[in-house]
DNA sequence: GCTGTTACTTACTAATAAGTAAGTTACGGA
DNA sequence: TCCGTAACTTACTTATTAGTAAGTAACAGC
């Protein structure tokens, strides 16, 4: 919403997402970030008082992302089988980048986090579980997808094949998630 | 096999591997592990010179506990059902300690690691699928489970559920890993 | 009774962490 | 033209990090 006001900000915003992805929100500081974007450590500080509220404008960041993306589909008129394509090609993607999710990297850490952060990051896993569950169901009622679960159950299958699979693609290849991938399609095809 | 010769190495390997478990490996220090032992940080040193060490032995001990399963599981004829039903209990005991697998922990930070630790992780994970794959596949044939994929890509799809299902648990509550847990069962389930 | 080894402690170091206070520069009104 | 605010930098502090060098106490073997 407000992200693209300011540009740097912006930058420490989208470069946190990335080394959160990468190494982990533990293992990078605010060195790191001032390097890269060829800024002092303070003007960090600046923008996000607190490694906290970097934390927290990043998992809201992701809402806003996910937001944003159930109204497009909704507005173009994607079929829940074009939708759910889309959505798992955001996790191939991660994988390409050597990536994991937030959502895995989140959890990795969660023990660490302050309150807020937890509060917010259990608000971008309801919401991206509810996303999903809304696309499996409608195209269980238009005939494009089969399963027997219950549309919540088959939404948290199908999440923690894609998660777990670029966790595991780090360590084992890129191909293991493309099976994967492969087979979870499988398993909802009609 | 030798982890039990010393009582304080052996008590810093353990709470090592529960500091991964529910913290990360970058977010606990050798001062953690002094303090809870009421030790010297030096001592900490004494036995695992490098952090790297420690890690190595980590990842080592999963290894040696993995091979030992196996090798039980063998001698005391356990069907293939009852394997995987112990296997599953494993990663219900970490919802319930607030811990996720150490596949998954590594993952996370796999980025940051030396290269003699990935390539343990890696021994790691190839031999833990193997063992699932194996389980997998004797119980197809002596017909108590069904599944359409090959072994080995049902066996992704199993561990990806039960290490994202720990993780998901962590933020969203101990039942959805029990629906999941239902949900795999039903899955295989002949 | 001396020697070596194991398992530590004491006492450090250098690097890095997050965070802050005070100053600077540029700019956009009123 | 002065004023305030935004977006920084400079220059710190304090805490914590991994890691080390040197010393010590207990004990086992010769």
């Amino acid at each position: 919403m407000a992200a693209l006001a300011n540009d740097t900000k912006t930058q420490i915003l989208e470069l946190g997402i990335q080394l959160i992805q990468q190494h982990g929100y533990q293992a990078f500081s605010y060195a790191d970030i001032a390097r890269a974007l060829h800024i002092k450590n303070a003007a960090v500080h600046y923008h996000f008082p607190a490694k906290e509220d970097l934390y927290l404008a990043i998992v809201q960041y992701y809402i806003d992302v996910y937001q944003h993306m159930a109204r497009q589909m909704n507005e173009t008129q994607l079929s829940p089988k074009q939708q759910l394509d889309r959505f798992i090609q955001r996790y191939a993607d991660l994988v390409d980048a050597n990536k994991i999710c937030i959502i895995g990297a989140a959890s990795a850490d969660y023990n660490n986090m302050p309150e807020a952060v937890k509060k917010k990051v259990t608000e971008l896993v309801d919401y991206v579980l509810g996303l999903v569950e809304k696309t499996l169901a409608a195209g269980k009622r238009n005939g494009s997808f089969a399963f027997t679960e219950t549309a919540k159950n088959q939404t948290m299958l199908l999440m923690t094949n894609l998660a777990a699979g670029v966790q595991l693609a780090r360590i084992t290849g890129k191909k293991d998630f493309e099976n994967i991938r492969k087979s979870i399609l499988k398993t909802i095809q009609a």
